[in-house]
DNA sequence: ACTGACACGTGAAGC
DNA sequence: TGCTTCACGTGTCAG
């Protein structure tokens, strides 16, 4: 699948093929009717066969440009350069949706009030202070749906709208990113963050100033 | 080009392929040296035509597949579909550049600010507790380059392996999840992090446990 | 009748 | 070694 090899290997067999071409062509004929000259018979066939040719370079010029817009290629297949633009394309799509959303809520959010608040409608079980043990907390980065495993949440009410939300969760890999992407698309305002990290757990304390 | 067709054609033409080919192998067979039985002969050459036979097969599945994905089709044909693709990934791209230059523009209104300095990748450099300033500040998610801007940044050793970084930027959105990717794409062993947030810009302090 | 578009079987080449 | 992928030439079918 190599682009100047297969440019070589159609140069090179170019001259080969058509030799092939000519005998076997010259072999048929004279197994069949001759109704026309053999110049002209060969003629009309290799001309099919020179389309086709061409039909398949272009086929494959698409193909190596398809593979050219798609960021991230698995393998140099071409079912595999098809798979991956198919995959891109729908990363692409989900991408464009969440995006979209984003835009519409920022926009409202700036058009009602400050940046983002809608705190009771997106998470009206916080507060109470109770404490809540949540097997899986799904958000979106890209168009995956990544899971925080082992997290335990409370928050409690501080008075002068201000919330305290603590966590402990499993401290891996993309843990704080994915935390902070959850955090940063619920909208909150917030006022500080402490970090810590333990035995392999990985405990959070933010402060978060409510509109109300 | 049409899948039913083209399934009936492929259940149609197998017991005639399969026919043709056993005596093509028969005929061939006799004209050739017959070191085997003609059962291995034939079978090792079947499986090579079966197995191209289900290559092809995979690869129109997913020729379909992605004319499923892709909305603008203007012909069935195989090479209009991959040129369609490609228009298609070139036009969300298009999209997708100006998505978020109106998220950028929408996101200005709270702290507009020029632009910053540059960052060495490099994290030797950042010894010394010299304060740096920073133009742009490059991470990599997925296959994008974002920067964070007028970012701050001091790097104090505090002896017995540890780091205090201390830095300031502009607060936008995603800036944390920057941050954080950045961090762990340079696998460093945070201890704690503390961020606050005040008028509009980010302060940040992380300790770091380093190996040497 | 003639131009594309396609699936097919086949030998070659790379792991 | 066998298994996979590929380009090739060919017959066929629709516009």
């Amino acid at each position: 699948m190599d682009s100047i090899q297969y440019i070589e290997g159609e140069v090179a067999t170019y001259e080969l093929s058509s030799l092939i071409f000519s005998s076997w062509a010259i072999d048929e004929i004279s197994g069949y009717e001759s109704s026309s000259l053999d110049g002209a018979a060969s003629s009309v066939t290799y001309k099919n066969v020179v389309s086709e040719r061409n039909r398949r370079k272009k086929l494959n010029d698409r193909l190596f440009a398809l593979r050219a817009v798609v960021p991230n290629i698995s393998r140099m297949d071409k079912a595999s350069i098809i798979k991956d633009a198919i995959d891109y394309i729908q990363e692409l799509h989900e991408q464009e949706k969440i995006i979209q959303a984003e835009i519409r809520e920022l926009e409202s959010g700036n058009l009602k009030k400050g940046p983002g608040y809608e705190f009771e409608e997106d998470l009206p079980v916080f507060l109470g202070s109770k404490k809540k043990k949540i097997d899986q907390f799904y958000y979106s980065c890209g168009s995956r749906a990544y899971p925080i495993e082992d997290l335990e949440l409370s928050v409690a009410y501080m008075g002068d709208k201000i919330l305290r939300v603590s966590l402990t969760c499993s401290k891996r890999t993309d843990t704080m990113v994915k935390l902070c992407e959850a955090f940063e698309s619920l909208q909150l305002n917030i006022i500080s963050a402490d970090i810590t990290t333990v035995s392999g757990r990985l405990l959070m304390t933010v402060f978060i100033k409510t509109k109300y």
